[in-house]
DNA sequence: TGTACATCAGTGAACGCGCGTTCACTGATGTAC
DNA sequence: TGTACATCAGTGAACGCGCGTTCACTGATGTAC
């Protein structure tokens, strides 16, 4: 056959993309219980089931696999943001979504979260600053935005975004270090109701 | 002479004390700006001035050091916290002092904020939960002191610590990015405004 | 359909480098008598 | 005060380990004719 058939059977290690995939879904988990540092790319190879060497048919170094990691799932939440940012709603609305966004985000997946929010400070500086590309930039222009339309009162959209920004995801942070029991999501209300408040966007 | 006099002239760089300081002075700097794992025994060395082996008469190991240093900061701060906690005074006021603290920690002494930021994750896991040497640990006091009095509505002082705090440095944390500009102290008012207001003490 | 060749995803072994740490040693300072 | 010894803070060289990465090679799959 030339075009190989959707679920077509390859020897056991065989399909470049699974592999591909499988590495960086190792390497998320690996990377955000430990840290990039405490992880080898032998720690990677044996979590993917593969020898070391194999890594660098699919990335050109260790560093390139924690950089595709980061841009995958850092990426991805400043999509979603800015999606946010783009609904006809008011802006209050906006608000309950992006906080369920975080909630969801961290009760789902928190390797993502922890992985996102422990590499920051090593990855950040390359992000370009797009609002599809950065979710700071796309909270930012959600803040400017919203001050223009004269739903919110702050006029500085970078104070008003890391205010907001660190009310909801520090208890995510005190989570990871189990200070908060259950789910975030459980929280909802509180949280949302506290990002509000931080804006001045209550009544 | 059998007890050095005060600022006796010992022979350069053979007054232990000092030397240590300088070691835990040197390695603060170096492990804020780039990482713990990214500074090298021979970086710090060379920072200080003396031979690498050297730093082994005054710390066991390299994790020796960031232990130590990471202690010094963060117990500091957690007494410092836990020191306006035990004030007489309305909590709106206590909260008004603790993010003039903050902000001028930020201000004064960047080095220290962003180590004990970045690093949390590495060594609060060894930190005891006490309101001396946790400075997370004194803030929940605060929050529930408040509360008890009637002072501060939210019945939870984890979460009300977690988003207070968030609040307040989430901002340090876009200073040290570059998206603030100026010193944090300029933010005084709004950042003390959005802190009560996160925890409902407003009017 | 068969044959020849290219490509691709894997292997195991090895390499060299930088790291944290240790070693034997030095010389200045402190202490005992 | 002088002498003998202990302690302390430093040195330079070396050690061994684990790391990221490279290498030559293998065998399965895809492609051309």
């Amino acid at each position: 056959m030339s075009v190989p058939e959707r679920g077509a059977r390859l020897a056991p290690g065989r399909d470049g993309a699974a592999t591909r995939a499988k590495i960086e879904r190792e390497a998320l988990r690996l990377f955000a219980r430990r840290g990039v540092d405490a992880t080898s790319v032998r720690d990677i190879a044996m979590a993917v089931g593969v020898a070391d060497a194999a890594l660098y048919r699919h990335f050109r170094s260790k560093d390139d696999i924690a950089r595709a990691v980061f841009a995958t799932h850092y990426g991805a939440l400043a999509r979603a943001i800015h999606a946010i940012a783009a609904e006809e709603r008011p802006f209050r609305q906006k608000i309950e979504r992006l906080v369920a966004l975080f909630c969801t985000l961290f009760d789902e997946t928190p390797d993502v979260f922890a992985f996102v929010l422990i590499n920051q400070h090593a990855h950040l500086r390359f992000v370009p600053d797009n609002e599809d590309s950065n979710a700071v930039a796309a909270l930012r222009l959600m803040m400017k935005q919203a001050h223009g339309r004269g739903e919110m009162p702050l006029d500085d959209p970078d104070l008003a975004a890391a205010m907001a920004l660190g009310a909801v995801t520090q208890p995510g942070i005190f989570k990871l270090y189990g200070r908060l029991p259950g789910p975030l999501t459980a929280r909802l209300i509180p949280l949302t109701e506290a990002a509000l408040r931080v804006l001045r966007v209550d009544g």
